[in-house]
RNA sequence: GGGCGCGUAGCUCAGUGGGAGAGCGCUUCCCUCACGAGGAAGAGGCCGCAGGUUCGAGUCCUGCCGCGCCCA
């Protein structure tokens, strides 16, 4: 039998291993197919709280897509994560053998890479399985695997011969801490009190000058114009001259370019091409000069003159002290100004001018951004359609070469004797050129992104054409967050199009953002992380799974407070004692097919009850609306199947008949379960394995089908009505005082009761007798009133008639309220005229109720006064 | 500068065109034989502000105020 207490610890671990011996979560490869690939987690660590969430909301849908019977596969797997895992195993090195990764090279540091990366994917892979993920582990996959990196070859060298794919110089992000390039959108822009510095630049053989305003003062030894608006009046007669850069001395030619914007600074522009984009565009097209004054280090190099061998804002304060000497500084000011960061260390990038490889996003686009607009690939919610749509459609070129070690090398190599640049699946033996041997392959790494751009296919055995490929591509459904649309998102469609001609997903939920509970992000420098692992063991999975759920409304953000884990955890309690108790009375249990006769009112009732939450639970899974569909679940369990069915079906219980109670306590028991286990999968897994009907596994059983035939909507309010009548009598009991424990006498007016209703009455309200009468017994207590019946509670000496016509002086301004309102509706001749019929109807309805109760009530007071 | 989202009970939030809801907290009562991690009853809301559309607005539209995010 069960404890009285529910306790997760004893029940996760055995399951999931149940699961994984039976193969559950191995697709069979018959019937209708669901597929779903997980977003890798990076292998640099534990797994916070936004993967706890996809990860519950996949198992989620993929378990109740299971059960619906479809032939569901969801691809686990881990991402190498270059650079963010590089960065961490530096600082391992550095904390443990208090080396860098230059001392050991890039042999020996891969290989400890590669230790930390076979440690990780094991950490990973046994927290995912703590949450209770239903994923294949028979297909699990990692970004560096042989296949993976031979689809990332392949994809690469095919690229590079359509064209899509080209080496070049141009203005990138360099991170001076992981000295590498990214991406524009691995760049973070903050927003950040600087200073803007004027500054005059002499124009040449005159008494002339030019004020040029700039947030890096430093980068002026790289500058090789100045730039003004071509419409700009104030400077028409510069241009053409030729300005002297102070403190340098060269001659910068003064140009016109639509470029700069007249409203900032002083409108004149100082033009560095090899460390501002917009400045590189400007002297493309000038054709000017390129001065690097930057070292890996943001030290100024031996460009930089005097100032070579500084930090750049060591360079930054000698260079405005040196200014400011020479009169060359006329002014700074306090300026908010937007500031690039490596997205993976926080540090300040500077844009510089190097040589390094791209793809060509332009046309790769284009099918993707279709697929959007025709509804081909859709976003839940629909909003972030847009988002997409806008990045997608100003789309740059993605350079995707790291001067990194950890990650896809670059599949191409150059002749050392003839120059030739081969891009090759293969190491080539021999230059296909010259012939010579002599060949050394590209030193950078793929952007990490690249990898996981081809994770749809790339993991189902492509390039290969293979069973899976065929049967599984493309997925049906893609869960991240909105922080990674353009990253990964973007990215996988991009290249799905380009090498399966097909879509990689067809629906992309955004789930929500995870913040504390003042509405901050969580991030290891504020400390305010909830780590799910910590709730799993405080508190257990699956309140953990129930709480996201719970809270996953869809477009909005999560704000999480460790007591909802508490407070779900009572939940999962209250489902363990339901049950418990329902086992406890099944000692003769004897299954029967439930024949409409058998059933009394409460019983129709929660049937019904029951069907109407299949139907919200099984419509809001289809459409992602994971917390309506807990919040169903939750209600009904709870509010209507343990605080109304089972208190009011505990005499039957205990009465010689009660085998088809039995039937009902348990079959309403056995779909309730089944409706949590996509939320709950572990405690619904050991409470159901006990019940009489169980089979080999709730994982692989039945979802509940809605079926009409259990809809009783006379019987639903036949037993709301009763419910109103019970709180009647509770509500007057509790209003004077009255112990629960003591049982009342109630007088019933109007039509009589029937016996189950009567009995109903008598067993939830602790009713000791019931009598009917045609008049309000003297000194009772007005419980329930409508048109068919008053039920009024004998109070006897225990009465305060005061009391008691405040009491229902108060319901009576409540009805007076309501009838205002239904009447000044039905008086309004548009309304009856263009509300629907249904609305108009019931509002009359409702009018002559209320006036009913209120005509009764009435009088009940002008007697008691 | 462009775009997006959010302002509902003390707190955290559901609710998207027809009778204001939940959890937690609060008050009172109950050691009722599944559960005190429980049960019963209750208090508590100009649904940010101002207009508009509509027979009808927490819900749709516009503006404003406040908060947050993305992009440039």
């Amino acid at each position: 039998m069960l404890s009285t207490r529910y306790d997760p610890k004893s029940i996760e671990k055995k399951w999931y291993d149940y699961w994984l011996e039976k193969g559950f979560f191995t697709p069979k490869g018959k019937g209708e197919k669901f597929s779903i690939v997980i977003p890798p987690p990076n292998i640099t660590g534990r797994i916070h709280m936004g993967h706890a969430l996809n990860i519950t909301l996949q198992d989620i849908v993929v378990r109740y897509k299971r059960m619906k019977g479809y032939d569901v596969l969801w691809v686990p797997g881990e991402d190498h994560a270059g650079i963010a895992t590089q960065n961490a195993v530096e600082k391992f090195l550095l904390k443990t053998e208090g080396k860098k990764r230059s001392e050991i090279g890039r042999e020996k540091f891969l290989e400890k890479t590669w230790e930390w990366a076979n440690e990780y994917k094991e950490v990973i892979k046994r927290q995912i399985m703590a949450l209770g993920a239903s994923v294949d582990w028979t297909r699990e996959r990692f970004t560096l695997d042989e296949g993976l990196s031979r689809a990332v070859r392949k994809v690469f060298v095919d690229l590079y011969k359509k064209g899509l794919i080209y080496k070049g110089k141009y203005i990138v992000n360099w991170c001076p801490r992981c000295k590498t390039v990214l991406s524009d959108e691995e760049v973070e822009h903050k927003e950040e009190e600087g200073k803007l510095y004027y500054v005059r630049y002499p124009i040449k053989d005159s008494d002339e000058y030019v004020i040029i305003a700039t947030t890096r003062p430093e980068t002026m030894l790289g500058d090789t114009a100045v730039a003004v608006h071509p419409k700009d009046e104030r400077y028409k007669d510069l241009v053409g001259k030729i300005a002297i850069l102070p403190l340098v001395g060269r001659e910068l030619p003064i140009i016109a370019d639509r470029r700069v914007d007249p409203k900032f600074g002083t409108g004149a522009l100082k033009v560095t091409p090899a460390h501002d984009p917009t400045d590189f565009l400007i002297g493309q097209d000038h054709n000017l000069d390129v001065i690097d004054i930057m070292d890996d280090d943001a030290k100024i190099n031996e460009n930089g003159g005097k100032y070579a061998g500084l930090d750049r804002y060591e360079a930054r304060k000698r260079i405005v002290e040196d200014l400011e000497r020479e009169g060359y500084l006329v002014r700074i000011e306090d300026y908010k100004h937007s500031v690039g960061h490596c997205y993976r260390c926080d540090t300040v990038v500077e844009p510089r001018i190097m040589d390094q490889w791209f793809v060509k996003t332009k046309l790769l686009a284009e099918r993707g951004i279709k697929a959007a607009e025709d509804g081909e690939i859709q976003f839940f919610p629909k909003r972030w359609t847009k988002v997409y749509l806008n990045w997608m459609n100003d789309i740059r070129d993605w350079c995707i070469s790291r001067q990194l070690w950890w990650g896809h090398r670059i599949p191409v190599w150059y002749c050392e004797d003839c120059g030739h640049v081969m891009a090759s699946e293969e190491v080539p033996e021999r230059c296909e050129k010259c012939g010579s041997t002599n060949l050394k392959q590209d030193e950078d790494v793929l952007d990490t992104w690249f990898s996981s751009a081809l994770w749809p296919f790339s993991t189902l055995g492509w390039p290969n054409e293979t069973e899976d490929l065929k049967r599984y591509y493309p997925t049906d459904l893609l869960v991240t967050g909105f922080d990674i649309i353009f990253f990964w998102v973007a990215r996988m469609i991009m290249m799905g199009y380009e090498f399966m001609g097909e879509k990689p997903f067809s629906h992309v939920y955004i789930h929500q953002l995870v913040r504390d509970k003042y509405g901050r992000k969580m991030s290891k420098s504020l400390g305010n992380g909830i780590d799910p692992l910590d709730m799993i063991d405080k508190y257990g999975a699956d309140p953990l799974r129930f709480t996201l759920s719970m809270l996953a409304a869809q477009g909005r953000d999560i704000k999480l407070d460790e007591r909802y884990f508490e407070s779900y955890k009572r939940f999962a309690n209250k489902i363990w004692n339901a049950t418990r108790f329902v086992l406890l009375n099944l000692e003769d249990f004897e299954k029967i097919d439930l024949e409409e006769t058998d059933l009394k009112i409460v019983d129709k009732w929660i049937f019904s009850r029951l069907e109407k939450t299949v139907k919200t639970v099984t419509d809001s899974l289809e459409s992602y609306d994971f917390n309506i569909a807990a919040h169903a679940i939750y209600d009904f369990f709870w509010k209507e199947f343990c605080d109304w069915y089972i208190e009011a079906v505990k005499p039957r219980l205990q009465s010689g008949d009660r085998r088809a109670v039995q039937n009902v306590l348990v079959s309403v028991l056995d779909q309730s379960l089944k409706l949590l286990h996509p939320m709950m999968p572990f405690l619904t897994e050991e409470l159901w394995q006990k019940l009489p009907t169980s089979g080999e596994s709730i994982t692989i059983s039945k979802w509940p089908e809605y079926d009409e035939r259990w809809i009783f909507e006379s019987e639903e309010l036949e037993f709301e009505r009763l419910m109103q009548m019970v709180r009647g009598v509770r509500n007057v009991r509790a209003e004077v005082n009255m112990p629960q424990t003591k049982k009342v006498s109630v007088a019933v007016k109007g039509e009589r009761l029937s016996n189950e209703v009567e009995g109903y009455l008598k067993n939830l309200g602790n009713v000791q007798s019931v009598e009917y009468v045609s008049e309000r017994p003297k000194a009772s207590a007005t419980a329930f009133v409508d048109d068919r019946n008053e039920v009024y509670v004998e109070l006897g000496g225990m009465i305060d008639i005061s009391k008691e016509l405040e009491r229902l002086k108060k319901k009576l301004a409540k009805l007076q309220k309501d009838r205002e309102m239904f009447e000044k509706k039905l008086s309004n001749e548009k309304f009856v005229e263009n509300a629907p019929e249904s609305v108009v109807e019931e509002t009359k309805v409702r009018l002559n109720d209320v006036k009913d109760q209120m005509e009764r009530l009435e009088k009940i007071i002008e007697e008691l006064e």
